[in-house]
DNA sequence: GACTCTATGATTAGCCT
DNA sequence: TAGGCTAATCATAGAGT
């Protein structure tokens, strides 16, 4: 108990990158656990829902939920306040953000890879009609737009045709093409698939 | 400057929810600025990435992110620690975590809804087209598939086109479809675009 | 609510093991 | 790399404006 007083106290610490690579290091860990016992004491006192996410100094994610991260993240993402944030300074960064919401898709589509591998050969046909009608002025900012949205009302569409042919097992017909051969191939490889399958 | 010392200092405070209403309040008000500042701090001295999200007692979303909240949210949610953090608890929570996705990209979908609207009446044939070559097996995994796979190959094959243009500014042909109607409509409206408006 | 102020509890920089 | 120590700085409870 009775130590002998001998190390040095604290210094007014300025603002700003430590170039140390070792004093940095041990201010990380050291401030990262006060941030994380700082969230949890808000959460505890004030009965509020916390999340904190930070990336160490060799980029492994460390994070800290009240209850969870996940729902933290989730609920704020929920919320609309998500376009209020996305003020000057956040715009900046949309590419980037772009980017990685398309990591996001990718990351769950891999698992899927397998399934589609036995799709490629198809559709080659519907890809020279896609190469035909080409008439693009906004494109760029369309292909954005047609993703989710797009793909959105295509999954409802075809939830319902689902319940219909689960209603009658023969497809549905609607269409009155007189390309014969065009018809088939659209039937026999499923359109939309193809059609993107570039 | 020289103000007489009147207030109480401060006490040791109980790591537990403030029942008081009023003081729950503000204790919210000074921690939630201080967690903050925290966050900024540790941002700056070390380097890192932080992103901090909290809910205030009347459930507004707050946050705090270095570089903004949601690049953070995208890298945390892109890194594969997410899978280790799932565990049990976290996984009833995957659902609405998807959801959350979707209304990321819907936000920023948002502004382009003007131009789509111009859109909109175009592509009727194509979806009658579209109705009649469903023989869909998987195609619930499939539309996920689809997805960001199918729109990214689908922009880079655009901007290819788009410099073909660029070089030769008649359209580039390819397809030998005999249904000359359906044809002109493609190369009219579109075809990916109302493909997908259904 | 949002600020102020003060006294004091809490955090942490620098140094050590 | 992690953990302990001390002393200085920082944060904030309680009270008032």
């Amino acid at each position: 108990m009775a130590r002998l007083p001998r190390g040095g106290g604290r210094r007014k610490t300025e603002l700003k990158r430590i170039k140390n690579e070792r004093e940095r290091a041990v201010t990380f860990t050291k401030r990262h656990n006060g941030l994380f016992k700082k969230a949890n004491e808000l959460a505890t006192l004030c009965g509020v829902q916390i999340g904190v996410i930070l990336f160490s100094l060799s980029g492994k994610p460390l994070s800290f939920g009240s209850p969870n991260v996940l729902f933290v993240i989730n609920k704020f993402l929920n919320s609309n306040q998500v376009n209020q944030q996305a003020d000057d300074f956040v715009k900046r960064f949309i590419d980037s953000y772009h980017e990685s919401k398309v990591k996001m898709l990718n990351q769950e589509l891999d698992e899927l890879n397998e399934k589609l591998a036995n799709e490629k050969k198809r559709g080659q046909r519907l890809q020279q009609h896609f190469r035909a009608s080409t008439g693009w002025d906004t494109y760029e900012e369309y292909i954005k737009s047609l993703g989710i949205h797009g793909l959105m009302k295509l999954k409802y569409k075809l939830e319902e045709l689902k319940r219909n042919v689960e209603r009658n097992s023969d497809a549905i017909s609607g269409s009155s093409s007189s390309n014969d051969e065009y018809e088939a191939d659209l039937s026999k490889i499923g359109a939309p698939k193809d059609f993107l399958k570039m």
